[in-house]
DNA sequence: AAATTGCGAAACCGAAAAGTTGCACATATA
DNA sequence: TATATGTGCAACTTTTCGGTTTCGCAATTT
């Protein structure tokens, strides 16, 4: 079993559960009546996203809400760093080409 | 076929090709002297990344050198946002509970 | 023109993933 | 104590995925 973030967050239902108990925490049977699977394979995805530690469980008598443990987050943040650096280098570059433009027509 | 952004960056050895040709455009043959697969794997890698437009072809002769689109990179940066915005909060949150603190102690 | 090179596409295979069904277990309620 | 409720887990099935092998095609090179 691989289980990282990436491949956490590559299903579109367990994206939409991170969103939705970002909110607030949540039982597993109130998320699982925002979609249209059965309680058991939202439990799946609640286990896949709680192994690899995107969410963390918090026992209130027989319930158990589930929420987001955000720091985690922030690794896929991390690995787009990598990238913002290009990005935003292209912006520079672009605006630096403006400016440039900008100072010829004067 | 599903055939998302999120999806195509599950994948380790796809991040490891988008990682790569952001520093610079290469041609298929190029990239998999990298991995330990076959050019025929990478080239599936690079065709699921072309389809989600994660990278662009650009034809040169009979070689094809592949780049990154950035800008669809910016798509994930997108759908942190909505996270980012709370953990800035939980940021700013700690900061007041940290400043109230040092006002008690005066 | 023939051989070589760079590449994509299709067919196939094994492994992993996602979903369903059925069950077990703990907590709460009657 | 018996029953209902909230939940996780294991077994099974279907689908998807990543990889290899084989092939075909276009652009070079000889």
């Amino acid at each position: 079993m691989r289980r990282d973030i990436f491949q956490a967050i590559a299903d579109p239902t367990r994206r939409a559960i991170i969103a939705l108990i970002a909110l607030q925490a949540m039982t597993p049977n109130a998320i699982a009546e925002h979609f249209d699977t059965t309680r058991q394979a939202v439990s799946k995805h609640l286990r896949i996203l709680t192994e690899c530690e995107l969410i963390k469980q918090e026992h209130k008598g027989r319930e158990i809400y589930y929420q987001l443990e955000i720091d985690k987050m922030k690794e896929i943040d991390k690995w787009l760093e990598q990238f913002r650096k290009i990005w935003e280098t292209r912006f520079n570059q672009l605006d630096n080409l403006l400016a440039t433009i900008k100072k010829q027509k004067k």
